[in-house]
DNA sequence: GTGAAAGCGCTAACAC
DNA sequence: GTGTTAGCGCTTTCAC
């Protein structure tokens, strides 16, 4: 005998000692754990008259197979982890809702991680999963310490980058090229006839692209140098409001401005709207992603689309494709963006 | 011996066959592979010198402690798991975030699950988190499936139940009374001279009971029985402003709505304006949650102020305290309403 | 202060 | 189709 058999009765109280195991299960039915074990990973291996019986047993007795001690041994833990930015501002909570969507269809859980955009709260956190052994790490953007970079090679798991693009991903990548999609609208407003532009938006590594982008077209057609108007992370809204009023009282003569999402650039709507300012005659406003509030707010905004929730379902494809085995033949998938044009330019 | 060495040189690879384990680090100290445990968990039980000796050890070998194996043995993961209806709209998105918050700075890692507003879901997920044996669960609400609750009994965890209140927690409870919020609100707009009343939301337990506090507040006033307008999950602010568009056109009588939450009312707020219609003036809105939103909108909702993110926060406290042995002396915790009074009342 | 032995509950590889 | 054996990498208990 090499194990001993649990004699003692078990507990009146509510919460046991112990907790049922496959081996409790297997003594029950007659049979021997790995074939409990079988019905549940692979039931097509047992014969249907045992599989009954195990089955029915595993029912009444309430068993919840110990997935901490399965993924120790079969060195799959079914969790994937994901590292955003922040949760609280609709343009993540999308992709993290598609994530988890489709990651679920098959069994695997999420774990979920917040950097509030600092870099080495997000080394901290890959190291913490790691430590879980996730079979698959999703982080935003592309820019990371090389600590990071390093523990991940270490790690060997799958890794999916989103929200950015580069040449050189860690693993895999989701997203768009955001000094792309900047430019697209700074073409855009140049082409509307805008001239004195200005850019809304805080210091993460996306928005400054989006905002070089801008940058580039507005030079590229001889027009002045924009204004950029750095807002703190946070109350998204008011910031926005905040930064509106501050660029009419130092710029008046800005004519459109880009925000780097339409949070903020919804929030400048409202302000505008409340200070009787006509949008877009005195000022035009674009915003960035297209999220629920873009067209809802007066006026509705001209944006650049993108599909955070579509991120998120590409990635939880690309892991599960990876995890079973299958090769993933294209490593980046840019999902592009286009233009939406609203009231509000 | 007991423990078949390591012999193979490592791989070229950058993804190894094998994690560092604590025996690789062990040897390469010269030291048992429990000392490289106590390094890591109790390092006052370790003299000076070997702990300077290991740590810079596993610094150079880049060692990660596989959590894993350290749960299997000690029956701890420091893993806890929320579910909640929905991540994208704010108002769970709060409470994720605290609760994150709070967890991580314990070494605590969050798993999340979403429901959808389905209650077969939240069993589905239980039992899922259950298996990974995480060392506390929290839920949203007080309503689920005997079965949910048969399977947290069977399992022993601590389990928090948050944004909502009953007398028989199923262990503890963090929330409010949404009944008596949706009296107080009732109240208030009675109180204000609004005689006709409307109440535009989901049909989820918690918002239902606001909407029967509402009513119960309406009807003890002699007031009309409320009319009730339901709309599906999902696209909140443009669900807002359909249902404010079917009220005003089949009941022109209204004079003040009352909604499940501040999303659906700026909606509303948003669809008025666009319409030219006078808000208190020809109708007033009422909101709930007080979220980003509620004060930003023209005009700024008249709520009631609830703290997602405070539920967050003391459910982390709450949860922080069982796991470090302390006994949590109040098992339900009221965190209480007030009334917001801004302009759309 | 340090180490040896035992086992957490499961799966993989190999028998029969 | 079913069972046996041998770990997965760690912590716990007990010994020195």
């Amino acid at each position: 005998m090499t194990r001993k058999p649990n004699t003692e009765p078990a507990p009146a109280s509510a919460a046991p000692v112990r907790a049922i195991t496959k081996e409790d299960v297997a003594r029950a039915a007659g049979v021997s754990h790995i074939t409990v074990s079988r019905v549940i990973n692979t039931p097509e291996k047992v014969s249907p008259e045992t599989r009954a019986k195990v089955e029915s047993f595993i029912a009444s007795m309430g068993y919840i197979p110990n997935m901490l001690a399965g993924g120790l041994a079969s060195r799959r833990t079914r969790i994937v982890a994901a590292i955003v930015p922040t949760i609280s501002h609709s343009i993540f909570a999308e992709t993290v809702r598609g994530l988890s969507e489709k990651l679920s269809e098959q069994g695997y859980q999420l774990l979920l991680g917040q950097t509030n955009y600092s870099e080495t709260a997000e080394t901290a956190l890959v190291e913490a999963f790691i430590g879980r052994r996730v079979d698959g790490l999703v982080l935003t953007g592309v820019q990371h310490t090389a600590r990071t970079r390093q523990r991940l090679k270490a790690a060997g798991i799958p890794v999916v980058e989103t929200w950015d693009l580069t040449k050189r991903p860690i693993d895999m990548l989701v997203g768009f090229n955001n000094h792309e999609a900047g430019r697209a609208m700074g073409d855009y407003l140049i082409n509307k006839g805008y001239r004195r532009m200005a850019f809304i938006g805080g210091e993460d590594p996306r928005g400054m692209a989006r905002f070089s982008g801008m940058r580039d077209a507005v030079l590229a057609h001889g027009a002045q140098e924009p204004i950029h108007i750095k807002i703190p992370l946070g109350s998204f809204l008011h910031a926005g409001r905040e930064a509106i009023g501050l660029l009419l009282r130092e710029h008046p003569d800005v004519d459109a401005v880009f925000f780097s999402n339409d949070v903020i650039a919804a929030g400048a709507a409202m302000e505008c709207i409340r200070r009787g300012i006509q949008v877009p005659r005195q000022i035009a406003l674009a915003g960035f992603a297209n999220l629920e509030i873009a067209p809802e707010v007066t006026p509705a905004l001209t944006t650049v689309q993108i599909s955070g929730h579509q991120i998120g379902l590409t990635t939880a494809e690309m892991l599960l494709a990876r995890f079973n085995g299958l090769g993933v033949a294209q490593p980046i998938c840019d999902l592009g963006y286009s233009i939406v044009e609203r009231e509000s330019t």
